[in-house]
DNA sequence: GTCTATACTACGATAGAC
DNA sequence: GTCTATCGTAGTATAGAC
C-alpha cells in the first residue's frame, strides 16, 4: 500500500481532509480523525497544536496543490484565449484529482471563522491571493488587449470559481442533475468543454466556432 | 419593532437561519439559538422536536421563498430569452433579499448529512425539485427552439447556481474581490447585468447587442 | 511517538414545576 | 409556554507513564 510510505503526519492530514470536506470544521471531532488513522485522540496533539492548526494546514495544502497546477499555465507566454483554456483545464484537473478538494475549498471560502490568529493562516492567505491575482491578471490582460469583452474582472473571477469549485463540490445535487457522479472521468471532461465553450462565446470577442477533434 | 408581531416560532426560525448561515448545522448550538431570542435552550423543544427538524424547517422556508419568486417568472408566457433575463433577476432578488439566504442555501446543497428521515425533509425535496425542474425546463425549451446554443442543460443549471448562489454566499472573499459587500445594492444590480450579458453572448444564439436603458 | 487517564466545557434532549 | 435541573455523551486539550 502507498499509505505505508506516508508519515503519520501525512496520514492525519489526508484523513482530516476527507472528513473536513464531508462535514465541515465544526462537524468533525478529533477522535474521528485519530481513529480513522489508527491512533487515539490525544496522539494528534503530538503532531498538531490544536484543531484549528490542523484545519489550516489541510486548507493550505489544498490551496498549494491548486496554485502549483495553475501557476505554470497562467505564467506561460501564450495568448489570453489559449491561457484561459489551459487555465480552466488545469483548475478543473486540480479540483477533480482528489474528491475532497472542491468541497473543502468551497467550505473554506464560505466559512467565516477567524483562524487568522494562527500563524498557519498566513500560508492560506498567500496561496489564495496568488491564485486570485493570477486569474484576475489573465482576465485583465485579455480585456485590455481587446480579446475579451469588457466584463467586470472581479465578477468574472467569481463566475469562474462558481463554475468550477461549486460544481465539483456539489456532490449529491450535481449527481442528481447530471445522472452520474460529477467526478467521473466523462463528466469532468464534459465540464471542461462546457465551460470553455461558454467562455469562448460569452467572454472572447469574435471567437471562431470551434471544430471538435475528440471522439 | 416588527419583531414584536412575530410568533416565538418565527423568531426562532429567523435567529436559526442567521446562525446556520454563518456557521453551518454542526457549528451552531441550540443554546445560542435560544438565547439570541431571549429563551433558554430547553424552551426550543416546545416548538421543534429536534435540532434536525429546526434545520429542515429553516431550509424549507428559504427554498419556498426562492420558489415563490421564481415560479411566476418561469411559468410566464414570454420567450426563452426574456424568461431567462427575468429568471436571473428574480433569483438574484430572492438571494439578495435577506443576507443569510445564499449562504444557507449553498451550505445545504453541499451538506450531505441525511436529514431524509425527518418528515420535514420532504418539503425541502419538493421545493428544490420544483426550482431545479423549472430552470431545466426553461433551458431545454430554449435549446429545442434553437434560441439557445446546444449546451448541456444540467451543466448550465450548475453554472447558473454557481454564478448566483455561490456568488452571494461568498462573503468576505466576494467583498475582497469586488471592493465592497456583494450584497450592497450597486453590486447586486451589477451582478444581474454581468450574468445576463454573459448569458446573452454565451448562451443565446445571435443575440443582438443590447442597448442599455438604465442610469 | 503512542498510550491511559483526566479536566473542563458544551452538546442534544427530557422531566417536571409554575 | 417558559423555566430550572438533570442525564448521558462527546467535545478540545493536558499530564504523565511507557
Amino acid at each position: 500500500m502507498a499509505s505505508d510510505s506516508l508519515t503519520s503526519r501525512e496520514k492525519i492530514l489526508d484523513a482530516a481532509e476527507a472528513l473536513f470536506a464531508r462535514r465541515g470544521y465544526a462537524g468533525v471531532g478529533l477522535r474521528e480523525v485519530a481513529e480513522s488513522v489508527g491512533l487515539v485522540k490525544s496522539s494528534l496533539f503530538h503532531h498538531f497544536r490544536s484543531k484549528a492548526q490542523l484545519y489550516c494546514e489541510v486548507i493550505a495544502r489544498v490551496l498549494d496543490r491548486i496554485r502549483l497546477g495553475l501557476a505554470p499555465v497562467l505564467d506561460s507566454d501564450v495568448g489570453p484565449v489559449e491561457r484561459l483554456d489551459r487555465g480552466v483545464e488545469a483548475l478543473i484537473d486540480a479540483l477533480a484529482e482528489h474528491p475532497p478538494t472542491a468541497r473543502l475549498l468551497l467550505r473554506s471560502l464560505v466559512e467565516e471563522d477567524d483562524f487568522d490568529s494562527a500563524p498557519e493562516a498566513l500560508r492560506v492567505e498567500e496561496a489564495l491571493g496568488e491564485i486570485l491575482d493570477g486569474m484576475g491578471r489573465l482576465l485583465r490582460e485579455g480585456v485590455e488587449a481587446g480579446v475579451f469583452r469588457e466584463v467586470s474582472v472581479p465578477h468574472m473571477v467569481q463566475t469562474l470559481i462558481g463554475a468550477t469549485v461549486y460544481h465539483f463540490a456539489s456532490g449529491d445535487l450535481g449527481e442528481r442533475l447530471l445522472g452520474r457522479p460529477v467526478l467521473c472521468a466523462e463528466e469532468v471532461r464534459r465540464r471542461k468543454r462546457e465551460l470553455q465553450d461558454l467562455l469562448h462565446s460569452g467572454l472572447v470577442v469574435n471567437f471562431p466556432p470551434r471544430v471538435r477533434s475528440e471522439a
